[in-house]
RNA sequence: CGGGCCGUAGCGCAGCUUGGCUAGCGCGCUUGCUUGGGGUGCAAGAGGUCGGGAGUUCAAAUCUCCUCGGCCCGACCA
């Protein structure tokens, strides 16, 4: 038994944590060796390396589609925001003051303790790193809005924010993150929900159509709603743990920010009056998000849709003479693939054996892997392998420029039926207090449960075993039953689980 | 901020209990050959303020005190 005191080559630097041993450092392993993000020198803050940019390009990408066919238009406000704008709204203030980056001051020279800030330099108002937008965006509109005729003003800003969080996990809670955050302001209550339950909607979306993340949509309890919001819709997943993942709300603010900022306009009718207003928001939590739903103990899985490299070609060659077939035969492959629009790439590094490659690129999530060897060359194949599973099998490269395209989409329709199919079987309905308590310790998951809007059950239900009312949704609602915890009658069902 | 664990080469670690040879191992890296369809093999080589400071001692990676940093679990949260 000595000799496995010495783990071989193979177990030490590559190969993922195994999901079973700690479901938390599997992940944390996942985003650190497949070269998603990294550690920074500032506790908290995650460096994302440019392969899971180039994710988040790609979702970026997505969203913009979205927001621009809906009447949005991209801008920029300032990433330092006084701190009396924070308190400008009651709630506001209070949900966020918590975990706000101050700045007080603007100047460093040296003093005994080497360079510091000089106390000459001393802001009289101290400024605050953007927790979020609504305070400044909504300074902004105040002066932009003067008639009905200046709404809606439908805006969306993709920006860093900073949220100084006791407890960090690469993208899934980092003090900073990279987030789009809708802003919109409107003439009317109607036009204002509307504007929600539209972006929540295409929240929705992306996440199942394009990250195939199966997520329930709903809204929040009070007790979880965002700070100074009316409404926040919300949208949540499962992650393979059976915690489950907040992945993007929508709130509708109602006049709080209207009035507190004083966005008046003079209506049709002549009289000044408040707008309405909403915000919208998904960050770099999503690739959390996408990572913990599809991944394998072999690494990442990435659905079709947003992998930056859709097919790796691995070519596989003895001798210089091979070499230089493999190669002209690899050429025209890529040349036809690409035409087809496929995002392919030729792995061409001469320092790793096809065996190495193979596994990297299946760490790395590339959904389709292409061998191409002397044989295949002579024969006019090629081995095809899926990342998500299945036997290796070889195909004609003719008509391949087709047929890839089909099965990229086939894959991300795996992906989401196989993610879906595990949400669903996760969701359990309990109609007691124990049986909730119970089920979300045995079984994890969403569970299903009669509440009557009781905060304090809703609390207790947090202290005893740590869920939360993830969302309410109407389509759960109806059957009668004894609400938890009072025993009043309700009609109303909401969704508990534990939650990142 | 409370509880636990950990700082030794780029990465992962051993050595510390019981102080003592020139501080080791695996991976990675460099050079050369070899190999190539599931993590090649051989040879040579580079790489270290043992997190930092103070103390004990003839002698400290090892013992003591202080300090800094990281990770995990809690409170907080997109």
């Amino acid at each position: 038994m000595a000799d496995s005191q010495q783990p071989s080559s193979k177990d030490k630097n590559l190969g993922v944590t195994p999901r079973a041993t700690d479901y938390a450092l599997w992940y944390q392993d996942l985003v650190l060796k497949a070269e998603l993000a990294d550690y920074s020198p500032v506790k908290g803050c995650m460096v994302v390396r440019p392969y899971g940019w180039a994710l988040w390009e790609k979702i970026r990408d997505i969203f913009d589609g979205f927001f621009k066919a809906t009447g949005h238009q991209n801008a920029q406000f300032p990433l330092l925001i006084p701190l009396s704008f924070l308190a400008k709204e009651a709630s506001h203030v209070e949900g966020f003051a918590k975990e706000c980056a101050v700045v007080t001051h603007y100047r460093l020279k040296a003093g005994p303790n080497g360079i510091e800030p000089d106390p000459e330099s001393k802001l009289e108002e101290p400024l605050i790193v953007r927790p979020t937008s609504e305070t400044i965006i909504g300074s902004m509109y105040a002066k932009w809005v003067q008639s009905w005729r200046d709404l809606p003003i439908l805006i969306n800003q993709w920006a860093n924010v900073v949220r100084w969080e006791m407890r960090t996990r690469l993208f899934l809670r980092t003090t900073e993150f990279f987030w789009q955050e809708g802003h919109t302001a409107h003439e009317t209550e109607a036009e204002a929900v509307a504007e929600t339950l539209q972006m929540i909607e295409v929240y929705r979306k992306v996440a199942e159509e394009f990250l195939a993340m199966p997520v329930l949509v709903g809204m929040k309890s009070p007790a979880e709603r965002f700070a100074g919001a009316i409404d926040t819709w919300c949208i949540e997943a499962l992650m393979q743990d059976g915690k489950a993942l907040q992945a993007g709300t929508s709130h509708f603010l109602g006049q709080n920010f209207a009035k507190a900022f004083e966005i008046q306009f003079s209506g049709r009718d002549g009289q000044k009056q408040h707008a309405w207003t909403t915000s919208w928001g998904v960050s770099t939590r999503l690739i959390g998000g996408l990572v913990m739903t599809h991944s394998d103990d072999k690494g990442l899985v990435l659905p079709p849709r947003l992998a930056p490299i859709q097919a790796v070609i691995i070519p596989i060659w003895r001798k210089d003479e091979e070499k230089l077939a493999v190669t002209s035969y690899v050429d025209a492959l890529v040349t036809k693939l690409k035409g087809a629009g496929v995002r392919v790439h030729v792995d061409d590094r001469e320092q790793f054996k096809p065996g190495y490659k193979f596994n990297d690129w299946e760490l790395r999530g590339v959904p389709l892997r292409l061998e191409v060897g002397p044989r295949d060359v002579a024969a006019g194949k090629c081995v095809l392998a899926r990342r998500d599973g299945g036997e290796k099998q070889i195909v004609d490269v003719a008509g391949l420029e087709t047929r890839l395209p089909m099965l990229l989409e086939e894959i991300q329709a795996a992906l989401f039926a196989k993610a879906k199919a595990f949400r669903d079987a996760s969701i359990r309905r309990v109609h007691t207090y124990e049986e909730l308590v119970q089920t979300i310790e045995e079984k994890g998951g969403f569970v299903l449960a009669p509440w009557d809007g009781d905060a304090a059950v809703e609390a207790k239900v947090k202290e005893e075993c740590k869920a939360t009312i993830r969302c309410i949704r109407k389509e759960d609602c109806g059957e009668k039953a004894k609400a938890i915890g009072t025993g009043k009658e309700t009609e109303q069902w909401v969704v508990f689980a534990k939650a990142y």
